[in-house]
DNA sequence: AACTATTTATAAGA
DNA sequence: TTCTTATAAATAGTT
């Protein structure tokens, strides 16, 4: 799109590629900013550099479209899947995920491999918002509260870096 | 960009809006796709209509480019808030943001006003997000597993709907 | 960071 | 909706 035509294949040349980036960034932000002025539409947009270098755009913001498109995401998933609470089914799940992420930080150990640690955070979070999340839309006050004080026990728990789970006699 | 130009305002025709809407919603996704190629860069766009249908473009996938932000966006949070772990500071946080989800809810319920549920879900999730993400990067094999048994513990206190806290003797 | 020769995106029309 | 086409906008290469 200017004096010559580009293949569209990866820029080798990294400078070229780097002056690239920033002139099609701006061009595609500028592209978003019009759909939502035009349109109305909401959009928001990530973008990571090739020096992974992080970019975003908003309208309204960020963080309104990212929510309401996780938010949206596991109301579906979870209304296909169970319409009303299912303790066990959401218990065993949990424990499926959460084992594949135990056995990921093994395999990661042993090769001393520090560079996956970010894809496994994220790995645990989805798993926890799964079984979580759903609770929290169908409970009722009583509920949410009793909820709140489970996870403050929890995170005394977690941070304690003790069994405690063993002195409370819980068993699994 | 065609046989006129057109100023920059909000589109006032329904009909015409959405043709517009179709056709730099395209572009917008072919621009993306080609920033992608040309750099190696990796993008995630989420784009709702004006009438609130989602549409998402990733690369390599909306969710991993999620993932990556989300994750960031905590890290440098908890980072520059405490860099190692403080369990009454980090539960007050907690406990201050559910005692406004809280009393939101109660409003809502006042007003009868559904349409808020989801604005309320997000909120949740980002305090809990932030409480457990920093802990799990920092914790070793066995710390991972007791977190899982207290997350299943929990998983069934607050599906079991009863004060299960306080047969457990737990003090708030 | 600016400047254009071109390519690309797209507004209007069919 | 899809296609066509005149024109506006984006941008590749240059300075």
């Amino acid at each position: 799109m200017g004096r010559q035509r580009i293949p569209m294949v990866r820029i080798k040349k990294e400078t070229h590629r780097q002056v690239t980036f920033s002139k099609r960034r701006a061009g595609l932000f500028k592209k978003a900013s019009e759909l939502c002025t035009l349109c109305g539409a909401e959009v928001g947009i990530i973008v990571y550099s090739p020096a992974k270098k992080p970019f975003s755009f908003g309208h309204p913001s960020v963080e309104s479209v990212l929510d309401r498109y996780l938010s949206r995401n596991n109301l579906s998933i979870t209304q296909t899947e169970k319409p009303k609470g299912n303790a066990a089914a959401s218990s065993s799940v949990l424990n499926v995920e959460l084992t594949q992420i135990v056995s990921q930080l093994e395999e990661e150990k042993k090769k001393g491999q520090a560079m996956a640690e970010m894809r496994r955070a994220n790995a645990v979070r989805w798993s926890m918002t799964n079984w979580w999340e759903r609770p929290v839309e169908e409970m009722n006050m009583v509920q949410l509260r009793e909820m709140k004080s489970a996870v403050e026990e929890l995170w005394k728990i977690v941070v304690s870096e003790t069994s405690t789970a063993r002195q409370l006699g819980l068993r699994m």
